[in-house]
DNA sequence: TCGATTTGGTTGAAGTGTCACTCACCCTGC
DNA sequence: GCAGGGTGAGTGACACTTCAACCAAATCGA
């Protein structure tokens, strides 16, 4: 039976294309490996996360190396709890710390230790290597160029429209009101 | 600022080619999404989730409708614990149920129930419909050939030489025999 | 100005995934 | 036949994610 490795057997791609069908497998079946790989090669090379390294990325990407917690939800597409949570932990792991927001009292910050910073430092490239070796070594110009246009069609068809509203709940917490278009980082 | 939505802000990049920044961070914010509203579409549309759904497709892809465990996690990709977890849930659920095997005493069956069956005869369609509207109703054929040939590269990547040897975990328990001298994915 | 609503953020519980370990059973060489 | 190792599977602890509920500070509106 060929080595069949993946979810999407027949039932699903029975209503794509044949083409459609192939080219979705092998993209699910790469998209898994390729984060359990990178998440797995972080977490040996350095002692964090994947997803502790995209909230340090976000920290170190600010002078003054301080985001607003909220802040921090948006740019990572995250769910508030999700950054509440994670922060606590990396907090108690010394990777951040809190600190209240003078201006906003119900503000708060969440800030860069020494050794989060060492962390992601230690952290960056062996990860932009690994990047490197498994995607861009393997592909050609007009396959980045591809590889980057596909993405961007998909990811502004994800965000716009009628799927924008489900994910507007990151911005708004009320969901029946964003229904129409706009909300939602709406391109352009 | 430009909607900067994702991960990889500036350290990570820095060492991949200005194409291949742009490039990578387009494909891990759409995978982000798109995984996330596939999800989100699939329990909103049926009770199950993707991961159920995975499982559900194996099962209904078999004549008689029952898998060992083992082959489950091999044909998903998945460690044996993830699968013997889910489908523990899952029979809690009833979407299946397990059998020992009679030929093996150690081995075990995972079947279909007609409540699994069920479930995943309406969650396919929905969700193929789901993929044809965010994916291929906005790419081309060259689109989707790139599409299936860049994903084939880079799975073929992955599961080939020393980092199969990573992913050969799912297969043998004893990684000590694996690493060489290096593990970790050494190029070349 | 005061109540209602919104906003920034936390908390707890429940579901999921991973790791390390265990257990039972199979198979081989002696 | 039986000791040793390999293999199929389950378990418990812990990390992570989501959801819903909550709280307190800020803001809005009459």
């Amino acid at each position: 039976m060929m080595c069949q490795l993946f979810p999407y057997a027949e039932p699903v791609t029975r209503w794509l294309e044949p083409e459609q069908q192939q080219a979705w497998r092998a993209y699910v079946r790469m998209q898994g490996e390729l984060n359990a790989h990178l998440s797995r090669q972080m977490s040996v090379d350095s002692d964090i996360s994947m997803a502790d390294f995209a909230v340090l990325v976000q920290l170190t990407d600010t002078r003054d190396e301080r985001v607003r917690v909220l802040e921090l939800a948006r740019s990572l597409h995250w769910e508030k709890s999700r950054i509440s949570h994670h922060v606590a932990r990396m907090e108690k792991r010394g990777l951040v710390r809190r600190e209240n927001c003078r201006s906003d009292g119900r503000g708060s910050f969440v800030v860069l230790t020494d050794l989060g910073r060492s962390a992601i430092e230690a952290a960056a490239p062996s990860h932009a290597e690994t990047v490197r070796k498994l995607v861009f070594d393997l592909l050609d110009d007009s396959e980045v160029t591809a590889l980057r246009e596909i993405s961007e069609k998909v990811f502004t068809r994800l965000t716009t429209g009628e799927c924008a509203a489900v994910i507007a709940r990151c911005d708004a917490d009320d969901p029946m009101e964003v229904v129409p278009e706009e909300s939602g980082c709406p391109e352009a």
